[in-house]
DNA sequence: GCAGGCGCTGACCGATCGGTCAGGATACTC
DNA sequence: GAGTATCCTGACCGATCGGTCAGCGCCTGC
């Protein structure tokens, strides 16, 4: 077996914490999840759990960290290619497969994320969210356009997120994958300046 | 003053702690809400409020009820017209009215919808839901046809509750109704029959 | 005057919340 | 073997949760 230099163990109960936290936290809401049931949902006694975590928020935040980073690149991304580019097909893409890939955090976000207006990481996504609406709001005046830019990336969020976060697949993620880009690029294009 | 038959007050007052709870229950949901506070914001004692209504569920379903109310004649509405005609273009003003209307109940059911399945108003909520979704789907055999009108529902639908709920009025209601018909009549008519 | 119902309240209940703390168990270093 | 750092735990804390209950003041009918 090879060297494991340091902290091997700690890092894996980390990461199992944070997984079963972040789908109980989708599942049951924030305020709606005990640190006692996540502790019995991962086998640790509630003093282990806040062992790891400081506090409640502490794994909160580490369990939503890594949809908010994803995010953050994502921004920086349109910001650089709306600026190179005009056209806008490649960022729906993007934008579907990042919600694809973090559901959980996803459906955190947007169904808590007004409740949990005063926790660090939902304020920071929430913003990252604002700016992400602002790039793509550039040049459309009209409230019209602004909700049909709305109506397409809210829309395709919570189609994702709304079916149940305990089961876990979709019927086919292709298909969905495909039908939203196709609706929502639809959407946007005729936007485009 | 004219003759007051019986129980003026208890309505006034019914009537008074089921807006507040409304309101308190969609900004910081429903396990985020306690009857203290509920208490507090309406000048009364815990007791008081429990007195009118015996539980925080019972005060939870008197809140929720005459938008599951309307919700149900809405859905009447449908099943009768979609046997008797072919087009659905009224249904898209009833709807986005509908939800203007109870925007607040439209805010919880949708954001804490699947955290609060176990209760009452709120399973015949998504109910009902469900139903509306089916009629519309009948017909629409594909996932990508699906997909498109759950995103033009669900998206309109968060367009409207994606504003904080403390944020009494939408900037002008009337121009983003009419865009809101708008685009969802664009999304749903190419899936006539 | 008085009996009784109604609206309302504070005191109180057990349960649970997030969080603290001292210490047990294990394993590695010297 | 002694010392030490890591992982984990049960006991415990004050605060708050939803809910119960006896009793308050007040109005009404008789």
């Amino acid at each position: 077996m090879p060297i494991q230099p340091i902290a091997r163990v700690q890092n894996d109960v980390g990461a199992e914490l944070r997984g079963i936290a972040l789908q109980m936290f989708a599942e049951n809401g924030y305020a709606g999840t005990s640190l006692q049931q996540i502790a019995d949902a991962a086998g640790y006694s509630k003093s282990s759990v806040l062992y790891h975590f400081g506090s409640k928020e502490s794994l909160f935040d580490a369990a939503l960290r890594p949809a908010v980073e994803q995010l953050s690149l994502f921004l920086d991304s349109i910001v650089e290619k709306l600026t190179a580019d005009d056209r806008r097909d490649g960022f729906v893409t993007e934008f579907i497969d990042l919600l694809l890939e973090h559901r959980l955090a996803a459906h955190i976000i947007i169904n808590q994320g007004q409740t949990l207006s005063d926790i660090v990481v939902v304020d920071e996504a929430r913003g990252l969210i604002d700016r992400i609406g602002e790039s793509f709001m550039v040049g459309l005046p009209t409230p019209a356009q602004r909700i049909r830019l709305g109506v397409a990336l809210a829309g395709a969020a919570y189609v994702m997120v709304a079916s149940r976060p305990s089961v876990a697949e979709i019927e086919d993620v292709a298909e969905v994958r495909e039908a939203l880009i196709d609706v929502v690029t639809e959407l946007i294009t005729p936007l485009s300046r």
